[in-house]
DNA sequence: CATGAATGAGACTTCATTCAT
DNA sequence: TATGAATGAAGTCTCATTCAT
């Protein structure tokens, strides 16, 4: 699925992100299939839905044996959704990210091209955790509050310097940076989601999307490219 | 807030879609307080997590009196977000949706304007019912099936037609339909989205930025018109 | 068993100290079954070897039942040790506990007799409960807290006034007070354990018993009442 | 703090009681890690609230070595309270405990200060475990027969005697030994739980007190000698 | 001997639902 | 119609005990 995606350049060029994964290793086989189990559990039903005896009969393992290794239910959902919001910030605080001096990114569309390439391999590869993370944030505060305090603002903030880098060098209009972003957010979102949950069986092909993606994040729909009136 | 939504014109243009909330009428006082309650309860804390218990006591009933109305609690939760939804549907069904030859919409653009002042209007008024939809839908199949083939694929249909009027006046680019929906849809749910949960407070001038809105779906953030190769 | 006890008198002296057991009409039958059980339990397995289940079962009521009165386990032990301690202070804060000009008490001996009769009355009357206090005051900081600031010190503060009083008029050793009430305490509590807890089938005569407790008290097991040097 | 109890003589007197400690020098370092570690939970939490976990934590050994040792957790119990019980009844079984003819005790009272200095300090070394002796005594029919057949019985025959060659001997009043007992242990165990238990901090002067304790369980508080009617 | 991962019975507690009043 | 006491199934979590290493 999906094989145009060549994301060899681009990971190298956003680093790896598997530093909070690497933990994985260090897990008894019980821990992974209960962690795995949770996540399917979760997905399903969602955190309040899902039961601790569901996830152990699905992970093949004692009801007691999810305490040991978390404390709480609810320390089962931190300790999967946790380590992936990290990893969702991941490629905006590497170092090089928008190292332009090194040339990184020629334009805007191409700093696009590479963000929307490795955040929709990253969707998928995390398609379910994602899906517990957005569905759970609203109930618990201390997920919300790291969502937004550490994630967003410094996503924000990565992104701002991009665009009013751009925006300097004449290739974004001049509107204020929160607002193009919001503008270049929602369609990538909008695609991802498309893409991977709205009609995941669909025969995609991404490397096309994505360029008609971009193309409409920089053009916009209209035919005529006149008449750019508010 | 936001007093420049002049939804005057728009409601009479989508006509009233009031058909579902009719049945309001003839609730008892009870019942229309149990319906509060569960809405303030259920956005707050999800259904799974909301105990009926704490709906009664908000509405001033005693438990037993929520099951005279709603057999069951997921009873309770389709009569809130059933009428919603329908409701969410209504103007794309509309008879004079789309009737183009009496000139409703002179432009893409037009309709853009119409329909974004008139679903954020929708939205800031059934606000967190939307939001027990949005939350809900990934675990309720029947919820999943309304939404998707009664919903979506309606409103779907008549959006294309839209587009597809538009496209063969040469306002809009020569892309497949879904595409443009895609990129339409998004930009307006990320705008309503932003406006109404990320950013609730901030103080917004909603007629400029429908107007940037419009202008991003139209042209993108390019600031340089030509170019516009993939 | 005891029927020498004529508690009439002592009754009137010490007033009623039926104040928190008022509420009791106002339980429903279940609840007073719960209450009823959970002593039996509580004093048969300790608080921490109880099970609610147990409780529940001997009640005759469903173990959710036993949630909807105590909100948990804890607070089903405080409802059942809370009030017996207050009630266990009553008499030593009765207005007229020590209202010597009425002449309430012509010596200590009197004094003590009303206070041994009545107080093994009560200690007849709660057994369980003052066993389950006994046994779990030592786990329960808010109870051993309460049965400290409360209970004892309000206590010791007017038998301290009492032995004060009569020491005063001669009739008591120069000794200081606490170790008068610690001398005194000690054989009444420990004639009351025997009498209830180590004997309870003896066939006790209690009045001959106070008799000889008091004497006891007041002249020790010497059969020389002189050379009474430390 | 209280070194003004001499143990020593008395420690001859009542010869060793180390017998069932004996044991403790073939146990291996962890077994004796383990046993002290349940002496301080149990006393903390009460058995039933004790976990082995934190047992085996506090001993630091793996929660599975506790049961090398120790069957079952009951089993952990009684080897802790058992040999302190034995060692409570040591002295009392002493051959020459009450050995009159070599003129151990010339008095009732010479009786009494042997007994409290010794059993004193018996009760601060094993202050511990004795709190647990008494808080389990009521959950565990084992613990309560071996208490009362085994050591109560003994105890009371012992001290029984003395009593009655002190009777005889025209020093103590003329009141059914078993009384006298009650009265003389009362005095004494409030004594000590005053000591080590309520007033633990205290700067107590315990030569002194027990001077006073002794006078108060010889002849009272009463200032008056005279008029020892009953 | 010692470990500690794993168990599973059973603990406390919640809550949707019923029903006599 | 409305109540709310009562239920009992199911949920989360604890812990004494076992056993392969």
């Amino acid at each position: 699925m999906a094989e145009h995606l060549s994301a060899d350049k681009d990971t190298e060029q956003w680093a790896l992100e598997l530093l909070a994964l690497g933990d994985e290793e260090k897990m008894t086989p019980k821990q992974v299939a209960i962690l795995q189990a949770a996540v399917d559990v979760f997905a399903e039903k969602g955190y309040a839905g899902a039961a601790t005896s569901e996830i152990a009969q699905k992970a093949g393992v004692a009801e007691g044996t999810i305490f040991r290794y978390y404390k709480t239910k609810k320390d089962l959902l931190l300790s999967i959704v946790g380590p992936t919001m990290s990893r969702l910030l991941a490629p905006f605080v590497m170092r090089n990210f928008g190292n332009l001096l090194d040339g990184s990114f020629d334009s805007y569309e191409d700093f696009l091209r590479s963000l929307i390439r490795n955040r929709l391999e990253f969707a998928r590869k995390n398609f379910k955790i994602l899906q517990i993370l957005i569905q759970e944030i609203p109930f618990h505060p201390k997920l919300r509050e790291q969502f937004m305090e550490d994630i967003m603002s410094k996503v924000f903030e990565r992104v701002t310097a991009q665009v009013d880098h751009f925006k300097q060098k004449g290739e974004i209009i001049d509107v204020p940076a929160p607002t193009v972003i919001r503008f270049t957010a929602s369609s990538i979102i909008g695609y991802i989601m498309t893409r991977l949950l709205l009609q995941p069986d669909k025969d995609w092909n991404d490397e096309e999307e994505i360029g008609l993606l971009i193309r409409f994040i920089m053009h916009g729909i209209a035919a005529d490219p006149g008449n750019r009136g508010v």
